[in-house]
DNA sequence: TTACAATAACTTGTATACAAGTATACGAAG
DNA sequence: CTTCGTATACTTGTATACAAGTTATTGTAA
């Protein structure tokens, strides 16, 4: 298989042709190198990766699910991924967390504490070593650990249906601050740790800081990134 | 294709081959006539359906998508779906609903109203003509034009990955009523007045009252439910 | 009888072939 | 110039073929 773009190629390892077609197409559409409104065939898209049809109907069923794409009788025509769906995307991450949190309450969490401490430590030498990639990573298995450690099957499902998305939109976003703003990562370490005091501490309002700290963070980036994806090479 | 099971034909119309064998393996696994543990092999499962494997490989990963199987090395284990899975289920029905109503309260909500009530009526019919199916369909297209009253996609996302199993389980719940228990459907039809009237009156108390009318309804149900699955014919 | 090795029968993932249907372009007629 | 119809090139959905890898079985040797 060829590679198109800049999706770190260490994550596609253990992944089937499909899934890392999908994952390059959708690093594409959300960094609008691929555009909305753009139609793909089946048949472009298997030349242009040099792979055949069946994994990237694979692919083009997964990018459906990210609601990237819609599968129409001929070809599938891309919806992208709007600022308004991205404010969308935080309403459902806040909704989930807030579930996960209030579980968190009643529950013994000293594992899920111990383990945030780790991945939090972690971060600081991704940033230390200027890894955005890795830290991409680190992020979003920080907040997994969350909601996993409720061990509720259907939020489980629902945080793995919006993580390719997420994973794109923090991938993007913390590359472009690695480069030119390297003194936030601090600030997004510190919402970090707000996080895990909010849980050890059992602290509602500590936890909606959190929230409100981090998502917001994210929020105030969006606007920057979309004139700033000139430096993602196409093909 | 050849049908096995009990699934409505007429909801199989218009859909993919994949989508068929996906429905009608779905009813059976969540009717228990495909057991926890049970291996399923695409080809086999080709052969009984006399269609080839590549709608069989899409059936597999919709059923995975709704939780129920697992796509192994060798074979797709089927997970099943616990007890504690439907209660899962209804804890993020709970939860988007929820979401769904605080959206409604701050706006204008005639046209659903309309919408909602011209759904009432039609269930009234299908219990009028002991139409345990119609009456499922129409129970979903409810609590659906709820949701998609607020125009969030990807709250419809969430909803839409739950509706196959939903469907399922209703589906069985109201045949197995419909059979034994046909003036429950009175309790059902005034489980969603008040839905209704709760968002009518833009009252909190009278959703909460809805939500717990209409999903303890269906817990109880659910004990009886795996006991009577012996007039399901199996093949 | 048990341990082990080799083979046979599965499994999935990917590639390719074919059929049915749809949009588009082009040409002829009005 | 417009309109209609046909032909062509494209689309997806399904079937089949093949390769790589895993499991189970079977037969042999200790």
């Amino acid at each position: 298989m060829k590679h198109h773009y800049h999706y770190p190629s260490e994550w596609l390892k253990h992944r089937s042709t499909g899934e890392q077609v999908a994952s390059e197409l959708r690093l594409a559409i959300i960094s609008k190198i691929i555009e909305e409104g753009d139609k793909l065939s089946e048949n472009k898209i298997a030349q242009q990766f040099e792979v055949s049809r069946s994994p990237v109907r694979d692919a083009l069923k997964l990018l459906q699910q990210d609601g990237l794409i819609s599968l129409e009788r001929m070809g599938a025509v891309v919806m992208g991924l709007s600022k308004a769906n991205q404010k969308e995307i935080y309403d459902i991450r806040l909704m989930l967390e807030s579930f996960v949190f209030e579980r968190l309450l009643v529950e013994n969490n000293e594992e899920v504490i111990k383990q945030l401490n780790k991945i939090l430590k972690m971060m600081t030498v991704a940033v230390e070593f200027e890894d955005a990639d890795e830290f991409t990573r680190l992020d979003l298995q920080f907040h997994e650990s969350m909601i996993t450690a409720i061990h509720h099957q259907y939020i489980e499902m629902i945080w793995h249906n919006l993580t390719p998305v997420m994973e794109c939109l923090v991938l993007i976003s913390m590359r472009k601050r690695m480069q030119n703003e390297p003194e936030d990562f601090k600030r997004v370490i510190h919402n970090h740790k707000v996080y895990i005091e909010a849980i050890e501490n059992k602290d509602r309002n500590k936890m909606k800081e959190a929230f409100h700290l981090n998502f917001d963070d994210v929020d105030e980036q969006i606007d920057v990134l979309w004139n700033s994806q000139t430096n993602i090479d196409r093909k």
